[in-house]
DNA sequence: TCTAATACTTCAGTAACTGAAACAACCATG
DNA sequence: CATGGTTGTTTCAGTTACTGAAGTATTAGA
């Protein structure tokens, strides 16, 4: 009865994606946390915060966030509504919309960034050696 | 113009966190693919995997999912309706309506289970040596 | 028993999302 | 340089997820 198609998976790993699953729940739970403190959804928040760093065509948008554009449209009208993100046009290319943060959305998103208490937290608890492994070994987990 | 009052985060700290962004994004991406190769939504997948372990109350799936048990409603209807999951009334208490998984549903289910590669490939460049490292890792990180 | 709390559903109302269709602007080819 | 295909965005219809308020049972407590 132990022998099926799937390969075992080992306790060991079993636990580890366990506990993968457990940091992802928590990533997520502060995410939102973070986010609607400040009166926006998550998809609004992971957009703005994209927009912090530069102004992006929504077909970009849509790429990084991956979604369709039309989505985008929606999720930007919301931010532009209020006053956090604005419509350029592209001197470049006349059909391309700019989306970009305002004043007010940068400060948002700075805020928002802050109060993000996953980056200080959960790594309290760790040495900088223990930090320097754990990169190591997400880095290596990411990069197949 | 580098003192605020924000204490400033040093390099390496912002680049594991950058990191665990990575990893959660993989694990969602991972996990939305998973399900939606069994026509299932995110939302649908979390769920099927909790009574793919036992029936449980509409509140506490609420309670599990971290949602209004008004929003459990809907998504029990949906999978119901697709003859994943059942509702039967529990002997014990009249009010309570116990969702549990049929036999298709827990087929489903194991099925979810099965292709979520993420339980494999990303750990299989790493040794039994540095998953027991990661895990010492983790574990430290989400129990403050 | 009468009342308060509990479990679930129903009903607006909003947001996120998809896919198709429309429109404008770009671009390449003849 | 015309024209036809491609690209970027929006609009629209339709689904799901979600909240919060009200409504209906049922249970439990004074």
């Amino acid at each position: 009865m132990a022998t099926h198609k799937t390969p075992p998976i080992d306790p060991l790993t079993l636990e580890v994606v366990d506990l993968i699953g457990t940091v992802v729940a928590r990533y997520h739970e502060e995410y939102e946390d973070a986010a609607s403190e400040h009166a926006l959804t998550g998809a609004q928040a992971r957009l703005l915060s994209l927009l912090s760093l530069e102004p992006l065509p929504m077909r970009r948008l849509a790429q990084k966030l991956k979604c369709e554009p039309s989505n985008v449209t929606g999720i930007v009208d919301r931010l532009e509504a209020r006053g956090l993100v604005e419509r350029r046009p592209d001197p470049a290319d006349r059909r391309v919309k700019l989306a970009a943060a305002t004043a007010e959305g940068l400060r948002v998103a700075r805020s928002l960034r802050e109060s993000l208490r996953f980056a200080r937290e959960p790594l309290a608890g760790l040495s900088r050696e223990e930090r320097v492994v754990l990169r190591g070994l997400l880095t290596r987990m990411l990069s197949p």
